[in-house]
DNA sequence: AGTATGAGTTAACGGTGTTAAATTGGCTGA
DNA sequence: TCAGCCAATTTAACACCGTTAACTCATACT
């Protein structure tokens, strides 16, 4: 019926291989040089049986970002069931995000655009975005049961500080070793949650 | 000798004329849409002639990256005269970084490799990165002078708060009024001055 | 046997950065 | 005046890109 004898593969495979040539291609080469043919030519298929899985580059993209958040929220959810301390559960998810940016910095690159990766669907209003958000916010809010505006806030200025440090640290990979970049990040984390009480 | 007459224009102008037009673009159509051959069209010359002012795409965002820095220098220098407090010294930059991105985000997109800006040339290393990094240091400095590695780290943090959430308020401008996100931005910065004493 | 189906390919379009070759035009020297 | 040169500028080309239409071809069914 389907199995061709170059090298049988079921639909799913094949795409999950696009998705993970992708991703392979972006973190040896940088996201500039991940092409369509370039995937193509690796899961030994020609350009258009891509199209056959994914609409558009943007759309694989896009997927590749939203397995970024799924993931990162299933970490997330782990780190709650392990603590019950919400400042605890702040802290760790905290260093969970720094985890993940270091070790992926390909995906963390495609989930913010950054460093020539470049999505033109938008992140925010994305559902996996927003859950990712939401777990944070919420743990927050167990915090100090403020407004809603006051939750917003605190939120807002505990992803730029961890965003913020993610990014320079990114920056300055080759100048300072990670080691004390991650020190300044726990002490400045760590100061936040305190802060919060 | 050199006047032509479809327009004539020093070579100043001309290069001039290149930068102003790839801002141009980037400001409407976004990073990812600027392209030599657009800039050529929109300056009256052929593609090539570009190369005689910028040896590659590169070189030119670079530049671009370069005169970012500089103008960002001056102005925070124009800062350094007005005040003498050190706390209003380090409050009035940060506004200074808010108002650039806020006003010219193409420019701080291509600085820092946004949302489809991408040049290889490294940013760190670059003098003009370094002398802006030197001002924000010393002025952290006159406030506690403590070692070396101190001042390195609130400067870490300073510069990633501010650059956090500049990117996460371009990441949310549709969503959330630029005012509020300022209010916030304002707020954390203040905190984070007086936190120094 | 003949045809329809579906997977997969090739070929093409218009775009990109970049460079070599060709062209143009004005000036100089004979 | 005309040949020749030089510099400025353009055309044409190369190898890539995302994307799509058209084509091939083997299999399955009537």
């Amino acid at each position: 019926m389907e199995a061709i004898e170059r090298k049988p593969r079921s639909r799913e495979q094949t795409r999950s291989g696009i998705v993970l040539t992708a991703k392979d291609i972006a973190r040896r080469e940088g996201w500039q040089a991940v092409s369509i043919r370039k995937i193509a030519d690796a899961i030994e298929y020609s350009a258009p049986i891509v199209y056959e899985y994914f609409d558009s580059k943007d759309v694989l993209l896009d997927e590749i970002r939203s397995e970024g958040f799924r993931h990162l929220r299933q970490e997330y959810e782990r780190i709650l069931k392990l603590y019950r301390d919400p400042e605890k559960r702040l802290y760790e998810i905290s260093l969970i995000q720094w985890e993940f940016a270091r070790r992926q910095p390909e995906i963390y690159q495609v989930m913010y655009n950054l460093d020539g990766a470049y999505c033109t669907l938008p992140v925010y209003q994305s559902c996996e975005m927003q859950a990712v958000s939401d777990i944070v916010s919420d743990i927050i809010f167990s915090f100090i049961p403020k407004s809603k505006e006051s939750i917003r806030k605190l939120y807002f200025e505990w992803w730029s500080i961890s965003h913020g440090m993610i990014m320079l640290t990114m920056l300055l990979k080759d100048q300072q070793p990670i080691e004390q970049s991650e020190q300044v990040y726990r002490d400045t984390i760590r100061r936040f949650v305190r802060g919060l009480r």
